[in-house]
DNA sequence: CACAGTCTGTAACAAATGTTACAAAAATTT
DNA sequence: AAATTTTTGTAACATTTGTTACAGACTGTG
């Protein structure tokens, strides 16, 4: 796994000097499909790079209510862990493996003289929230500037881009809560969006037309 | 106005070397409220670092719809115009002054060589993409998970907050626009927050009781 | 196959928000 | 002071979303 983790960490174009140091510091932790990776608490000590499968990240608000925000692919970092762990603060997000995934965790400690020495790191950094960033912006413009049904057709697009698959093992019931919404809302909207053959339904399954 | 730079930048922990630098560097920028400082396409070559007055940040969609997003106050950064530079990636969004506002804007082709070299820029840029971040979800969670009764009254008390002031000067069409709803709804709901003796209502000004 | 559990479809209704229209009050201009 | 413009209040109605309730379809297990 060490192999993959230094294939990935070279093609995300950091130096040979510093991959020796992530993987000589990290460890490997794998999860399960549906399975928590880290969530806030157990958090602020580690940041996750996702070597094999997909994690979702999930805002959390205190009522233990939950939004997803976006995916994060192979080879990308989580911002907000970066983030949580600079002024112990506490951001309330849940990390979730999407798929079975398995992740480097890199201790914090090492992230700020990684950024003042390697300028392949500084950049993974600053991109990473770049990416994340501008993820959160178009999450707010759907919720802002849309109704339920293109929230929920962005959310579709987006599970087909981060699966690679136009199927999308899901039931309503599980999108619903991604979404903050009831079932029956999201029954709606799908039959609506089969109607106008955009998609196609199946018990736990969704395809994308 | 330097001096008033020098001592800002002296106060978010900037080291001596470096301001010289910032201030032989950068140039002086006036708005007066409700002019617009930067927007996405002007952006790209410089940040906004805040000296004087209060600015707000709004998100702009392709149909020219706008949602405010947060306030940038004395000492802080726009963090979206850091993002925005970086890739030459078009992030769009508004930088609107709320006050009569003196900006230092500081081109962006010596932020690299500036996070690598000093620690204190390298701990500012960071914490301004954490508190921005933060702020976002914020803004998220209070449109996903609350109504617009809530998401009007975080906005009267972000508002208190950023002008320090209880007093708001804004009529319900001006915030009607910065939460993307329209006229009606907002008179209607700040009615009720006066019958439950929230705030206090005169033309033009809303008091937070 | 019978049964239980899960998933989806649909109806009926409630609540929240958006829209249109109009009137009254306050400020500004003529 | 009269006329005009801006701001606020309110009503009536449409649309969107949330909620409850129930039925039928599918899946897996004994």
């Amino acid at each position: 796994m060490k192999e993959l983790a230094n294939q990935i960490l070279n093609s995300i174009g950091i130096e040979a000097e510093l991959i020796t140091e992530i993987l000589s510091i990290g460890r490997l932790k794998k999860t399960s499909a549906g399975r928590p990776v880290v969530d806030s608490e157990s958090s602020g000590k580690e940041i996750p790079l996702v070597l094999e499968g997909l994690l979702k990240v999930m805002r959390q608000n205190p009522d233990g209510k939950e939004v997803f925000l976006y995916y994060l692919e192979r080879g990308e970092t989580c911002a907000m862990s970066i983030t949580c762990c600079m002024d112990s603060r506490n951001v309330e997000f849940r990390l979730i493996a999407e798929e079975d995934s398995s992740v480097w965790m890199i201790p914090t400690r090492y992230l700020d003289s990684w950024i003042a020495k390697y300028p392949s790191f500084r950049r993974h950094v600053l991109i990473s929230y770049q990416t994340r960033f501008d993820e959160l912006l178009t999450t707010i413009d759907s919720i802002v500037f849309s109704k339920m049904d293109s929230r929920l057709y962005k959310y579709l697009l987006d599970t087909k881009q981060a699966t690679g698959s136009y199927i999308i093992n899901k039931t309503h019931e599980q999108i619903a809560r991604d979404l903050d919404t009831s079932r029956v809302v999201v029954s709606r909207l799908l039959k609506h969006m089969e109607r106008e053959e955009k998609i196609e339904q199946h018990r736990n399954r969704i395809e994308i037309l």
